[in-house]
DNA sequence: TTCCGACCGTGACATTTGTCAGGCCGGCCC
DNA sequence: GGGCCGGCCTGACAAATGTCACGGTCGGAA
């Protein structure tokens, strides 16, 4: 028999990382080298264990899953990405594959196809939630300008238009229009239900 | 040796709910014996199974944990509930207990430690994350009157208080009294944040 | 070159939202 | 009973938010 597939795990919550950890060394081919709870300590991880694929979650603190995947795929191109998300959204999706992942699964899936996954994945090819990836097609691209994603996510805090307008250095007609813009775009009636569209569709993730 | 003690799963989120199967099952003296993925189809499969600790989330469709807690609790006395939750917010630990649990633990905690929390419940121990715990002392009870916590659920799904007058049978200018007062106990400045403010102490969950 | 479109920035204006003072009712204590 | 307190309801007012029309800049197409 050949060697087993390395495994990197990230994911926030220890208890899940442990369980996944369990779940995956259940099956022979596959063994767990490394296990990180902050996005930033992927790729300093990964350079020090070399594995062969690595689980991502995108919610995480330091540093999200897609940054995580972009710079991982930068440092170690033969370390492949799969990415595990909490939520299916859309945009989540078509910002991994833009990242380079070459694989994204639900936490909702099935236990055992997960290690399917990991060896697909593995082999060079893609795996894809085929729903999800109709949906995303349906979504489209994000419509919101740089300046837009810009402003809607500062105003992700919370904060008065005043104190957006200072912290972006913008006169506040100008926040005001940028705000109006994006809730034209995101179809809501509020800023917060526009904050609220725009990251369930992803368009906030990133840098 | 003496009988295993009987475990039942409830999460959402199919892959978790398999880890933390695995998980488990690795120690000798815990067995699995149901999985469910709705808050609604605790008590039926407990009925069926009659599992020793019930292990719930407290984020399910059908039926929040809380509420899931409560009704098991009243149908099934002798099984142990340990709520096992994403968000470490005090209000949630508060309902929790309120509502009958034996133990709570984040997600956030060593996987290893899961094991010795399942027995200490078991065992008629309760289990707490003592900083979590000081913290729930530290926030107290909802300050939110009846109809406060009403206005503020029904302003969570993001509509104009002309909506909500409407759909509440009141006023506009009471709805913008309620919300006005829940913002100032809060300690919020808008009303979004008001809710959200309200959601991460568990002050809107329940009916 | 000119034209055109997309984006950014800005101020005036209407709408929505949040605050306040006050009236009403029921329970509780003196 | 009388006084008091807390919750609920309401309308008037001030502050914030969202909309609109406009001007400026840059880059590509005609």
């Amino acid at each position: 028999m050949t060697e087993p597939i390395k495994l990197l795990l990230a994911d926030d919550q220890a208890l899940v990382r442990g369980a996944l950890a369990a779940l995956l060394s259940l099956e022979p081919d596959l063994t767990v080298v490394a296990e990180v709870g902050r996005g930033d300590e992927v790729v300093p991880e990964a350079r020090r264990t070399r594995p062969d694929v690595a689980l991502l979650d995108v919610e995480m603190p330091g540093l999200d899953g897609i940054a995580a995947t972009a710079r991982l795929r930068a440092a170690l191109p033969a370390c492949r990405v799969l990415v595990v998300t909490t939520f299916g959204r859309p945009g989540y999706l078509r910002r991994a594959m833009e990242a380079g992942a070459n694989g994204f699964v639900v936490k909702d899936t099935p236990a055992r196809q997960l290690a399917d996954a990991v060896r697909r994945v593995h082999a060079g090819l893609r795996v894809v939630d085929p729903t999800l990836a109709a949906e995303t097609l349906a979504t489209g691209p994000s419509p919101l300008t740089d300046r837009e994603t810009e402003v809607l996510r500062t105003a992700r805090g919370g904060g008065t238009v005043a104190d957006l307008a200072a912290t972006l250095h913008l006169s506040e007609g100008t926040v005001r229009n940028h705000l109006s813009a994006a809730i034209g775009k995101t179809g809501a009636r509020n800023r917060a239900d526009a904050v609220r569209v725009a990251e369930e569709n992803g368009w906030l993730l990133g840098d």
